[in-house]
DNA sequence: TTGTAAGCGTTATCAC
DNA sequence: GTGATAACGCTTACAA
């Protein structure tokens, strides 16, 4: 048992496929007669169009879009991803996703897969050590690519990204008007990570702006957030220890909540960059320098979707702003000396 | 300039578009040195295969998976998907996902516009209120199709859910255990959606087995985090408020966290049902019955993946364990009275 | 208002 | 080992 094409139901009707297609898609004139007619055998065979046909014809894409992200389980990407398929079904495009897992070659592989489906446009949020060189020519061929989180590495191309320098250093300004002079630093790995540096530079700035010396000894890392958890404990245990700390993304934000519940250390300031779903349940509730990944989303779909619509104007960075959220432990003062 | 097509490598080399495609998918018998030739005019024209063409041949499907979820956002939701894409990426199938943001509508479009793409297989998280007969035709033509988290509606289909009732009955058990006589039930709405429904006879079933009484007054709800703090707040202002509470799923939890937090009740005992990120940061770390998420995908993914094998054995069950996390929150004894 | 012919890029079938 | 031809289901261009 077959399942029925446009043929079929054309022959059902006793016209001609196309004129079923012109139906199907409201173009050209058709009959009212007819029309009503192709209906009715639309339905008494049950007959759904054959998408992958259609986006088949002469150079045609396929009507969806790729995106590929680290992780879907991260609910910073998991929203950019819901965010990007609600612009775009809106459009009667469809997403095909990946996730890297913060692989380049799985990045790369994932990639070539979505330009061998022939998709309208590809959304990539890049891996550490990822390089675009190899999408030059998709680029020149006109596909819209856009980058997201992180910016492409060896490909002119647009890029979405958060205001992560501006953000991390109104963080680190907020500790320092609460009187903190020694401000920790708590980053992710590996430190070449665009974001990572970029929120680095932040918190320098904020220092230097503040007059503060710069001390490489209140910086410490951590991959996940156990590793978070025990840098934060690393730098605590001190001699010169930090009041404040600053943690560079989610991962080492978790860790450092963990780490100062677990040693009961209520004393110690604390503002994290990206916020948490429970960031108002803790104990302090948690002072955070929100991004905005549906709107980092959505930015990129409409750009992609211009893109599509002939937009050939030079590759555009938009700058996506963050926003502090004061709750209460950036806001514990500083020890009086 | 045109991409180029299998043909042109065809030409570039002398041979049929047949005789390349043999190469590229290690068919048949070809000479050695055609091989090579062939290869070197891909690399040459930087040939890429089309996707798009070679899933439409003969009554074949496009190789990649339909995958409807309610929320990608929701780190449940995402790594179920992460976990269906790792699954199935070994077998060189591609993800597609849709949201259905709990809407029946919305789920139904998703799952029409998948099957028009002729997907291989359909991973569907049904929404409240969704029905599923219109699926029966696709079913029996073959179409592998797994109802994930809740189970189908109008329609025999494997299905793999959480055990839900078994996991709720040795949540409220464990807070029976510790004294709790009055124990308050705070579920997610609507109260008819499956998981509600399963983790309430869970529920009942701990208060019937420890010879408790079922007080409806007991039992609230709220449909977000905020509604579910409200719905805290109500219970324990009860003139006989419970003093221990179990949270049906995590908004529900994150609610009471906030709810309790706030209102700083530390004596009251809380079991949530779905592990929460900062659950071990909470003051007091919050004890779950946490799911498995990725071991549903896992388990979902593998049975649509045997099923395009070939089984044809009738539809499956697959309930999921789900396992108590003891962390603090569970453990708050019952005042003495 | 409708039909005809051709083609999209690949693979199946069968012949050489 | 390799080629010729047809076919998948649809749309475009042109003709009637």
């Amino acid at each position: 048992m077959r399942r029925p094409t446009m043929t079929d139901v054309a022959r059902e009707v006793g016209v001609t496929a196309k004129t079923v297609s012109r139906v199907l898609n409201d173009e050209g004139p058709v009959a009212v007669e007819t029309r009503e007619r192709v209906m009715a055998a639309v339905r008494k065979l049950g007959y759904q169009p054959n998408l992958m046909a259609r986006n088949m014809r002469v150079g045609a894409r396929d009507a969806a879009i790729g995106l590929v992200i680290p992780e879907m389980g991260n609910p910073f990407f998991g929203t950019v991803a819901g965010g990007v398929e609600g612009v775009i079904r809106e459009r009667g495009l469809t997403l095909i996703v990946g996730s890297s897992s913060e692989n380049a070659e799985l990045e790369h592989s994932l990639i070539a897969t979505f330009l061998a489906r022939r998709v309208s446009a590809l959304i990539v949020v890049p891996s550490a050590g990822s390089d675009h060189r190899r999408l030059r020519a998709e680029r020149v061929a006109g596909l819209p690519i856009v980058f997201l989180d992180r910016p492409s590495v060896g490909l002119t191309a647009d890029n979405v990204v958060s205001a992560n320098r501006q953000g991390a250093q109104t963080g680190v300004t907020h500790l320092i008007a609460h009187g903190h002079r020694r401000v920790g630093f708590v980053g992710d790995l590996p430190a070449a990570l665009y974001t990572r540096r970029e929120r680095f530079q932040g918190y320098r700035d904020a220092l230097a702006l503040a007059g503060l010396p710069f001390d490489r000894a209140l910086v410490d890392s951590g991959h996940d957030q156990d590793a978070a958890a025990r840098a934060t404990l690393r730098l605590l245990a001190l001699d010169d220890p930090p009041t404040a700390l600053f943690t560079a993304n989610n991962l080492a934000s978790m860790g450092a909540v963990l780490a100062l519940s677990r040693a009961g250390r209520r004393d110690v300031a604390l503002v994290g960059f990206d916020d948490l779903p429970l960031a108002e349940a803790l104990d302090p509730p948690l002072t955070v320098v929100a991004q905005d990944p549906a709107g980092m989303a959505a930015a990129a779909a409409e750009l992609v979707l211009s893109r599509m619509d002939g937009d050939r104007s030079k590759a555009r960075r938009s700058l996506v702003p963050t926003r502090l959220i004061v709750r209460g432990s950036g806001e514990v003062p500083a020890p009086r000396t």
